[in-house]
DNA sequence: ATTTTATTTAGACATTTGCCTAAACATTGA
DNA sequence: TCAATGTTTAGGCAAATGTCTAAATAAAAT
């Protein structure tokens, strides 16, 4: 929960996992959509996974990031409890 | 949207938010949960109305802090668009 | 009036965060 | 094998964060 939110707290990250709603991308293709250095962003991405928000698979020389949703079934389920 | 992730990237933070799920509560009477001083305490809830994840209103010498569950929906909204 | 009680504001300090550049690692292609 | 490409790791730095104590503010009680 705490590196959830964590992963959260940052609109560049945000924009990582609205970037992956179109689908599965490189780390260099995201990079690109961002003015901030390729070591920045893989540290987004570290985050990210740490969250379990994304996975990543090597392929070749890439590594691919896809979307986790099933994190956020965890993040509905807290905010569920403050609805009733 | 940035500061509610950022009220929320806390968990002293939100376990304020679910001690206010039973209903509201003076300054005081939320910071005897916890082990941090007073002025620590003062500062979440500042975060979290910041955030409009609370609200205070003031009674007397009290301050009494309210769940403010509007934004709440605000926050649905934004996971619900990875949800399809 | 003065003191007590409730809360916030101010200022300091250590830790964490987000960024960078340089270097390392890993794979592909000449 | 050597060079080019894609990505991560390492290390450094400024800004933000979470905590504290001391002091200020405001209302209540004596």
């Amino acid at each position: 929960m705490n590196a959830l939110f964590k992963a959260l707290n940052d609109p560049t990250r945000r924009a990582i996992l609205e970037r992956l709603r179109a689908g599965p991308a490189t780390a260099g293709a995201i990079a690109e959509q961002f003015q901030f250095s390729a070591p920045t962003i893989s540290h987004h991405l570290d985050l990210l996974r740490q969250a379990e928000l994304v996975t990543s698979q090597k392929q070749g020389q890439f590594v691919v990031y896809t979307l986790n949703m099933t994190v956020f079934d965890e993040l509905l389920g807290w905010l569920y409890q403050f609805k009733s």
